[in-house]
DNA sequence: CTGAAAGCGCTTACAG
DNA sequence: CTGAAAGCGCTTACAG
């Protein structure tokens, strides 16, 4: 079961250093010889120890993911995304989830990762300079998604490119009024803060860019969940002047928009337009217009340039930056004309 | 940054047995002693190789996590309350994907985890027999979620009377004709085929019990999916004696369920009960009546189990039962009096 | 309580 | 192409 390499070379009458050099397929061990080891290593069912290897290389076959949150739908597509990449390539996937400061301090602070991992995965989650110094120290390619990460080659969406697309398809279909649900920050969460920024930003560039001014009231941010989103959107619904759609930075917050409209006899799209971002699985089963930005993709791209710092020594690849895309469904349609709002809204 | 014992020990002016006895707190060591290796460690950032220890102690101090799918919301709950334990008691996280039966036997049949984890997390995947043998042949413990494993200490829901008490609560509502809505295994799936069985079983129990018989199509297996729900409850639309509810297998399918439905213009709960089975977390924004299951306290004590098992040599515990909770909400109500539908049940 | 030494199972210059 | 030997960085009986 667990034999060792003394044994093969035994049986196979050569020496060690003959059996692990046949084994790992590296030049200098005739044909023939290697064939006969590697049948032998088969017939005993020999697999390398490896600690072993481990110790004599300093590499140990491992990629670290570091991720503040597993159970929410995007960190699972982009952890079997790009675990699938990691796993062809023969590497095995550490996970760590930090989901809180103190986690990540922990993690970050005590070299955790040395003699652990070849390189780290590190998702939606903003690191610090000091942090990727800390990785730098311990010599491993780092690869970021979702955040800026100077040095890291990293991949990420065009987070205020597409919140302004977004705004702009509501400014096209003729909304006027429109208002914005973005992601709060929990005091201890560890998410990385920049997308929803940037979608924030870019609801603002688009309301500029067609010439309105920003009402604060129509900035609301809450969890980013469906309970966020209903709280949200109930909020939005106390209004001095109400908004005829909404751009909401989560799917999942939409959803809870939606269900928060539903109960309040409002109708989507009739009365007022969601547009969700996420494209998540059941955002085609609510009929949700959203903000497809190619999750799938996002994973397996990190992993990819992950494995080329390390396999290759030719430098980061500059970072990647994906454009989003409108996927139009049923949330969003033209306001109604005002005629039609006369009673709900009294500034008409 | 990468100093070995040596150097501690050079600094300290002992040996490095003194070093690695101090710093792993074991008995032997005085209390001075102790205390000044220790400082030194950490003034000089000195932190044991991984690789090191583990091929000097046969231990790797990580539990390896196998898993049918990780995009899925199940796992992603089960994988983040799981991982937490083991995080806690300072175990590093393996993970493994094995989506298809190609990879499933590449991980079994390997021993592809000798000396990379002390044990083994099993979730919705239900092993052979040679499997289990196989890993029992690497003398690792295994612990199993959701599926029956003799040997291994489990964890899992009692699905027969889950779905038994899931129909007899529309039974007990007043229905007669309640279809039921299962996951169909894809051919390539490796995904634990007993929960959807026993559901089934549960089903068909409740009915006997009321002393319906069995109508062949008031049974619809499709994909586990919001859009494989979609597709079966669009077959029930079709059957000679439509149903006036349904016990649906999964809460996403019960999402393509409640679409259909609307799509349908077919009112829930009017028209047509929809009870679900996890309590997923947009099941309260959808108003779905569902069976809760534990899912993180499933994960977590898989883990707290296996780590039992890992650290003490009392043996297996016994398995660990759950039994799922209705929780109501809005999607199950009484069926219309007759005299309602008419028009849509011609065999009234 | 402390240390010298063997050993865990590999890999890799180096020499032939 | 092949082998003897050193070394990777720990831990752990064993002896003192």
């Amino acid at each position: 079961m667990s034999s060792t390499v003394d044994a093969v070379a035994e049986l196979a009458g050569v020496s060690v250093s003959t059996v692990s050099r046949a084994l790992r397929n590296v030049p200098g061990v005739s044909l023939e010889t290697r064939k006969r080891v590697q049948d032998i290593a088969r017939d005993i069912g020999y697999v390398p120890s490896l600690a072993g290897s481990r110790l004599a290389t300093g590499r140990t076959g491992a990629i670290a993911i570091v991720t503040p949150n597993l159970s929410k739908w995007f960190f699972g597509q982009v952890l079997a995304s790009a675990g699938r990449v990691l796993r062809e390539a023969g590497f095995d996937v550490l996970l760590y989830e930090v989901a809180d400061t103190r986690a990540r301090e922990r993690f970050f602070a005590g070299s955790s990762l040395t003699g652990r991992a070849d390189g780290v995965l590190i998702f939606a989650l903003q690191p610090t300079p000091e942090e990727l110094a800390t990785l730098a120290a311990q010599n491993l390619p780092v690869s970021v998604l979702g955040s800026e990460a100077p040095g890291g080659s990293g991949v990420r969406v065009d987070d205020q490119t597409a919140g302004r697309a977004a705004v702009r398809h509501l400014l096209n279909l003729g909304h006027e009024r429109i208002a914005f649900i973005g992601i709060r920050q929990a005091a201890d969460s560890t998410l990385g803060g920049v997308p929803p920024a940037s979608r924030l930003r870019g609801y603002r560039d688009a309301l500029a860019e067609a010439g309105f001014d920003r009402v604060q009231e129509h900035e609301v941010h809450e969890e980013n969940s469906a309970n966020g989103g209903s709280a949200a959107m109930a909020r939005l619904l106390c209004a001095e002047v109400p908004p005829t759609a909404v751009f909401v930075a989560s799917d999942e917050m939409a959803f809870g928009v939606l269900r928060t409209l539903k109960a309040a006899g409002i109708e989507v799209p009739g009365d007022m337009s969601v547009i969700g971002f996420d494209n998540h699985e059941l955002a085609e089963i609510l009929d949700l217009t959203t903000m497809d930005h190619s999750v799938a993709l996002q994973g397996s791209e990190t992993a990819r340039r992950l494995l080329a710092l390390i396999t290759s020594d030719a430098g980061a690849e500059p970072d990647l930056v994906l454009t989003a895309q409108l996927i139009v469904r049923g949330s969003t349609a033209p306001p109604r004309p005002l005629r039609g709002r006369q009673t709900a809204t009294p500034l008409a």
